[in-house]
DNA sequence: GTGACAGGAGTTTTT
DNA sequence: CTCCTGTCAC
């Protein structure tokens, strides 16, 4: 073949997909299977070889890292002239189109996005606004009510109620919904919404965006919602091709609105769709891949995938039975050192777990073994208290109407702007339907606020002004300088004490930073963001420099969420336990067990080269003591592929002869003495024996004492007695 | 307007 | 158990 540089080093399934005609395509594409490279050779491909033209391409991620490492990857095929190719994801290609139409769709030009927590403030405002008991109308299940209702295409006016709670919830719905068009915002699930709408209610938009997008592909389509779903099929038309790829396999956020069953639905509504199966993998030993083949196998209804390896055996899973949390972050730390000694990096460690809640242990494990480490997930950037203060002042500038902004600094610095003016503030603005800001210069105008409210409003309306002209003339870096030093936000974080406080104002000065180094990016789009707006935008949208990617010189600890799409050398699951992992609310709701399942396969098929299972018989969540017995996915994986350990100097011993792996749990000391086992000291006095090294003479016996702590004892001389 | 204190929530997360 | 929110008294 001719494009031999394409198609080099492709498998051929692989290079079926590259080269598939252009009709509807499925690829089916299993953990480590190579399928961004099949994404973007196919990109590659329709451009080189077949002639198509980028402007013709649409190409769709969900989350910004995958888009950018999209444009990356084309750019190195193909070089640069790409950039009349869409490529993003869902929410910022429908933030792009709502800039474009904002006319056809009734949207003020200078709209906001909102994020989830100034989503959750709107909607406590729209409850109180109501006078409901908040205890009854939690603001939280409203706020997935409202976005249950928008992921599945519907505003409050398309909503049919049949019992009288969802009539209360409906009409929170609607007083948010109402807020939001008051205040030009928009959020998340808006954003999909509202460019749904604009093709449905657009015919001719619709039409034009038809006839240019020839190619629309489509990564990780597993996690696609009722309306990107709807989005995409709309956008198909009649004789568009889509190409999607994804693996029902790793659909882990049903829970948010995913539905695997888009995955069928393509098959059945986009004519001539086809599968191909990318099953060769290229990541993971055979143990760690037959072990989450045969753990996978235990779900019903898969679309059906056999995952396959040249890659060498390698080492058995280990799994590890800890006496309890402790236990099992020192058993964790020991096998990291141990490993490290033999030649590994920091950095080839990943811990994973079901829930944030693990990390705290792990966390100050590491740091009593001095081991560099690093924990995903935690607050980003542009989520900070003080940085979401700052931008309130920016968004201010550019939207009066932003009630969500105006809302968070009106009183930040303080400036005399009690809860009383605030209530009037906001009852006007209901009674008159306006915003915030409209209703406080009004009531300023018509001197309907005591003395010393007023000349407080008056200050805060003046600052804002203040700031909106004096910007006019500054680049962006120094209006937002100038944002939080004229705001007093900068001398507020000053003024207070401790180590909190200096962060944040390093935070503030990041911030600054930040806008210096944003860059508008270049569209072919006849109406370009301002620069602000964009910054704006991208603060709420793209900042996600969160999910974990450069590698740095430490262990890597981060839920198994948030460790799709990564690869360690060396994984340990932490917290394998009944109730934990499959999560107890989980089990209680049955289909979710499946995918808890795929969950611990999405965990495993991380490891390429060893993978450790962990779990505690005894766990303290939330200050309480819970027993627990092996999760069930251990058990789901065939012994061949296991070693069964207590402590790592067991091992070896306790492998041979005929004994069942499975009883290692309670296997006996000596003199009746196990771990887990009550004992008492002459000395030390009652404890628990935590663990044990060595065999015969040498062995020594870790036991946690109740009021001496823990203590290292040789178990010749230790004179323990069982209790 | 601040600080102290009680009360409640506490899978998973991106946009 | 811990963190965050909301309320109350000064």
């Amino acid at each position: 073949m001719h494009c031999a540089s394409l198609l080099d080093g492709l498998n051929d399934k692989q290079q079926q997909a590259v080269t598939a005609p252009m009709s509807n395509l499925l690829v089916l594409a299993g953990a480590g299977s190579g399928k961004t490279r099949v994404l973007t050779h196919r990109i590659a491909w329709l451009l080189q070889e077949q002639q198509q033209y980028p402007s013709q391409i649409l190409a769709v991620t969900f989350t910004n890292k995958a888009a950018h490492e999209m444009r990356t990857r084309i750019h190195d095929l193909i070089g640069a002239g790409h950039h009349s190719m869409w490529v993003g994801t869902f929410h910022s290609l429908a933030h792009r189109l709502l800039r474009l139409h904002y006319r056809e769709i009734n949207l003020p030009e200078n709209f906001q996005i909102i994020d989830s927590d100034d989503q959750l403030r709107m909607i406590k405002r729209a409850i109180q606004a109501l006078n409901l008991d908040e205890k009854r109308w939690a603001p939280k299940q409203a706020q997935s009510y409202i976005n249950n209702k928008k992921d599945a295409g519907l505003y409050p006016q398309h909503v049919e109620t049949t019992y009288k709670t969802d009539a209360t919830w409906l009409s929170i719905y609607s007083a948010y919904q109402e807020s939001c068009d008051r205040a030009g915002l928009i959020d998340f699930a808006d954003l999909l919404l509202k460019a749904h709408r604009l093709w449905l209610d657009c015919p001719h938009i619709l039409e034009h965006y038809q006839n240019r997008f020839k190619h629309i592909l489509v990564d990780e389509f597993q996690d696609t919602n009722q309306i990107q779903y709807a989005w995409i099929k709309l956008l198909a038309g009649h004789d568009n091709h889509v190409m999607i790829v994804g693996d029902d396999d790793q659909s882990i956020y049903g829970w948010r609105g995913a539905q695997v069953e888009n995955l069928n639905h393509f098959l059945n509504d986009f004519t001539g769709a086809q599968i191909i199966r990318l099953e060769q993998n290229y990541r993971s030993s055979a143990h760690i891949l037959n072990a989450s083949n045969a753990l996978i196998a235990h779900n019903p209804e898969r679309l059906g995938k056999q995952l396959w390896t040249e890659v060498a055996e390698g080492e058995r899973i280990t799994v590890y039975q800890s006496f309890n949390e402790l236990d099992e972050a020192r058993f964790i730390m020991q096998e990291i050192k141990t490993r490290q000694a033999q030649g590994h990096a920091l950095s080839d460690f990943a811990i994973l777990y079901r829930s944030n809640a693990q990390s705290r242990v792990l966390e100050e494990a590491c740091m009593q073994h001095h081991l560099a480490y690093r924990i995903y997930g935690g607050m980003r950037f542009f989520d900070r208290q003080e940085i979401k203060d700052a931008m309130s002042y920016l968004r201010l500038i550019a939207n009066r109407s932003d009630d969500a902004a105006f809302e968070r600094i009106v009183n930040t610095p303080t400036r005399g702007i009690g809860g009383r003016t605030l209530d009037t503030i906001r009852a006007y603005a209901r009674e008159q339907g306006f915003t915030l800001w409209q209703a406080s210069v009004t009531l300023i105008q018509n001197q309907s606020l005591a003395g010393r409210a007023a000349s407080a409003i008056s200050q805060f309306v003046d600052l804002i002004h203040e700031l909106d002209q004096e910007s006019t003339e500054l680049s962006l870096r120094q209006t937002v300088e100038l944002c939080t030093r004229q705001s007093g936000l900068l001398a507020m974080y000053q003024q207070e004490k401790g180590e909190k406080a200096k962060s944040r104002v390093e935070n503030l000065a990041e911030l600054v930073t930040a806008a210096d180094s944003f860059i508008l990016p270049e569209t072919e789009d006849d109406e370009p963001l301002q620069e602000l707006s964009a910054f704006l935008a991208y603060a709420v949208l793209e900042s996600s420099e969160r999910q974990a990617d450069e590698q740095q010189a430490a262990v890597q600890l981060m839920t198994m969420h948030s460790a799709k799409g990564l690869e360690f050398p060396i994984v340990f699951i932490a917290g394998a336990e009944e109730g934990l992992f499959p999560n107890q609310q989980a089990v209680d709701m049955d289909q979710r067990l499946d995918e808890e399942r795929r969950l611990c396969y999405v965990g495993m098929t991380r490891a390429e080269q060893k993978l450790y299972f962990t779990y505690a018989t005894s766990r303290r969540i939330y200050g309480r003591v819970h027993d627990s017995i092996a999760s069930r996915f251990i058990k789901e994986i065939p012994e061949q592929h296991v070693t069964f350990s207590q402590l790592k100097a067991r091992v070896q011993p306790l492998q041979s002869a005929s004994r069942k792996q499975h009883q290692m749990a309670d296997e006996v000391l000596e003199d009746g003495l196990k771990v887990g086992q009550r004992v008492r000291h002459p000395k030390f006095g009652p404890g628990v024996i935590i663990g044990y090294e060595g065999t015969n003479k040498d062995m020594r016996i870790h036991v946690n004492f109740e009021s001496n702590g823990s203590k290292w004892l040789v178990q010749t001389y230790a004179r323990l007695q069982p209790i």
